[in-house]
DNA sequence: ATTATTTAGCTAAAGTACTTAGCTAAATCC
DNA sequence: GGATTTAGCTAAGTACTTTAGCTAAATAAT
């Protein structure tokens, strides 16, 4: 039972669903359910985006999408614009204000200070190996992915 | 921009994303929904358990946990066994044989694979940092989802 | 230039999954 | 021995996702 198998067991059961857990959580928390929270992260997160790259990321159809998009624009989350360079596309576009940014703002601040805590546990060159194993590892997910779906 | 930002913005962002697409695509690939297939994971993890601790682990309902467990005995990969101690109780317990394992062994072989080249790449001193952050950040993750909960 | 095709996005209807409510049976309590 | 609690299930209602089909704008073809 080496360090190595460890960390496979962790990775692929609690930690995984640990995050899968605390982002339903959040998304509860905000009055969102969790795919709609996860759009409304990838708009902020990738500015202005159309609905087919948004349903590319998410993996659902572009009806689903464009659902998504109607309730993000009832929350006041995003709001829907038209390209100006070309008039069959949409842009949807973040909304920086508004109760539930104000409410996701202090839920991150709270596990952002948490997880600072865990940090000064280590230095800088422990940090820089955490950044690396987490960008292959998201890499290797990522690529697994897309040959799981492509078969 | 310090590495702890980075660190963080990858953890919250494309690291927690590709964790739950790369699951959704196993998922998908065994012909299950992400519902029932992080239930199979669980029964198999925690070996015979009974619904209301399934339900517990996942955040669902008792209910929706009797139709998932209903469609896992039809897939193949889980069976209803009445508790020998208490008639009231029943156990799932994880069926290991069928088609659905084999294909699921043979997905987690290859990503195995793929994150032992990258494990590679670490001494033994780096893997256990790397255990221990991700040790402590499932337990931030795990607390924090209670506490969101909670309120 | 006008028509045909492709592209982007949307709505509507059908299917699937989760929740709430209510039921049955076994165990425990008094 | 009857009342209450506990565990699990089914059924009906709600919500989300998909498939199918539509409209409008851009591009291609004749």
């Amino acid at each position: 039972m080496s360090v190595q198998d460890d960390l496979g067991r962790q990775m692929g059961g609690r930690f995984s669903t640990a995050i899968v857990q605390f982002h339903a959580a959040v998304a509860e928390r905000v009055g969102l359910n969790v795919s709609d929270y996860k759009c409304a992260e990838i708009i902020r997160r990738l500015g202005p985006i159309n609905p087919a790259r948004l349903a590319a990321a998410t993996g659902m159809s572009t009806a689903a999408t464009a659902q998504v998009v109607n309730r993000l624009e009832k929350a006041g989350l995003a709001e829907r614009r038209p390209d100006p360079g070309d008039g069959r596309r949409t842009l949807v576009h973040p909304v920086e204000q508004g109760t539930a940014q104000e409410e996701l703002g202090r839920i991150f601040a709270g596990f952002g200070a948490r997880m600072a805590a865990v940090m000064e546990a280590y230095d800088e060159e422990q940090m820089r190996t955490l950044l690396d194993f987490v960008s292959r590892t998201t890499e290797v997910l990522e690529a697994e992915a897309v040959t799981l779906r492509r078969r």
